[in-house]
DNA sequence: GCGGCTCCAAGTGTATACACTATAGTTCAC
DNA sequence: GTGAACTATAGTGTATACACTTGGAGCCGC
């Protein structure tokens, strides 16, 4: 049972080894050796390979990366901003452990910005945006249909970056990206019953009613979304997730 | 002319010695020396002691808090994630210039998100708020009153603080009060030539609406005044700000 | 035998040292 | 005299060193 204990291994840093930045700095790799740790244990709490509060070693990471700590502590703190990890003084950094109302906190926030982003999208939006989001909706019922879990969850996390892109609004687009980073958290803590297909079910009625320009009806689905997703984590009754608690270390 | 050049001077390091923190933690100083420099920081560019472009440089700024160089880059990295500092490679950090487009970013997504906000909360304001309201209301207009140009420009921006602290949702605040810093440095930008009277006459208008538990009003109201403040920023001709850009060496 | 204390190891918090990049001042060639 | 190349300096980027806190193992006292 190779997954027992949730082992740091887990962030594999990264792939790709430096694109090389065509021009001089491409999009914004600003720093890139901080922002790549910081993408890939991204990456990894999002994929669900670290498990909340696993602590988080910054001598490990500074090994796996083949840096200094200094460079790994940048990375924790950033995203510490996030609320991906927690830092404990003098105790270390842990995955985050989203309690019950920063959980409802965070769903409340991203109905409140995607309601309206839905409701200015109705005007705003092109056919061909319609298309691109036909597009992406086929891509999720393929990522179902062959049970991918890590595609599907990334695709239907997607699903609504798209959208906040569609609104030509980066400041928009990098709030709700963090806010679906910690809504990914938020799920893996709360183990989601929410299935997969009524999810993207979901989607398509959103879009139906964007193509139909129907403003009430697009706002109306995104909001009942975004409740169903909230409504059907585990997060009623006191059992907020006693095995991760326990089983983190 | 002792305005001549922004000095880092400006800073003014904090007066608090150390308040010795009464039990262990007070509230939560988590990383107590660095979060005093981004907050004396922030504080400097939204009361408008640090001028966009500014150069922050990391030795000058480690003299004035008595720390070390780490310290002081680490809350340079932070005001950078809050984008009220722009890092650039190898040359250090300044005070941000954000750009037009991103000002009209900033302000349609408060208007998304304080439009959802006051939405909501007609519902579920209480009289005791509503009077909490009028009292804030009432220091505005002393401050207009008394032309006490530092104290008007924070009750302002307190005002939407305020409203988001009603909603009893902590990351709404924190967003928001993000938001807010980023439209002051905007603001100072773009010298907005909206009048502290119009905008304290327009608080008053929402919070009338919210007694009244005018949804459709309040909601119109508040997406009227964020137009009002965009507005009234000199963003539209191509004069971004000459004297901003050349004046910070 | 159980509870508390002391000492030790591991790891974080901060400071310092060193390498490298950018900028400005100077010099040289044309 | 002007412009380009070179050099020197200042300042950032990363790594390393050291101080201090935390958690625990072992020991002693009760």
């Amino acid at each position: 049972m190779p997954r027992q204990r949730p082992d740091l291994k887990v962030i594999t840093a990264v792939a790709a080894p430096r694109p090389a930045r065509a021009g001089k700095a491409a999009s914004l790799p600003l720093a890139g050796a901080t922002q790549r740790i910081v993408e890939s244990i991204t990456q990894a709490i999002v994929a669900r390979r670290l498990m909340p509060g696993t602590k988080l070693s910054e001598q490990k990471i500074a090994d796996i990366f083949k840096v200094s700590r200094t460079l790994v502590r940048q990375a924790l703190n950033q995203l510490s901003r996030d609320r991906l990890v927690t830092l404990e003084p003098a105790r270390g950094a842990f995955v985050a452990m989203p309690s019950v109302e920063e959980a409802h906190q965070v769903f409340e926030l991203r109905q409140m910005i995607e309601g309206a982003m839905v409701r200015r999208l109705c005007s705003l939006i092109t056919d061909a945006q319609i298309a691109e989001l036909r597009a992406h909706l086929e891509a999720e019922q393929a990522a179902v249909a062959r049970t991918d879990v890590p595609g599907r969850t990334r695709l239907l996390a997607d699903f609504h970056v798209v959208l906040a892109r569609m609104m030509g609004n980066q400041v928009l687009a990098q709030l709700l990206g963090d806010l679906l980073s910690r809504s990914s958290l938020i799920s893996l803590m709360y183990q989601s019953s929410h299935s997969a297909e009524a999810s993207v079910a979901e989607h398509v009625a959103i879009v139906d009613a964007l193509e139909k320009r129907d403003m009430r009806a697009a706002v109306r689905l995104t909001e009942d979304h975004l409740d169903q997703v909230e409504q059907n984590l585990r997060l009623d009754p006191r059992s907020p997730d006693l095995a991760l608690i326990l089983g983190s270390e």
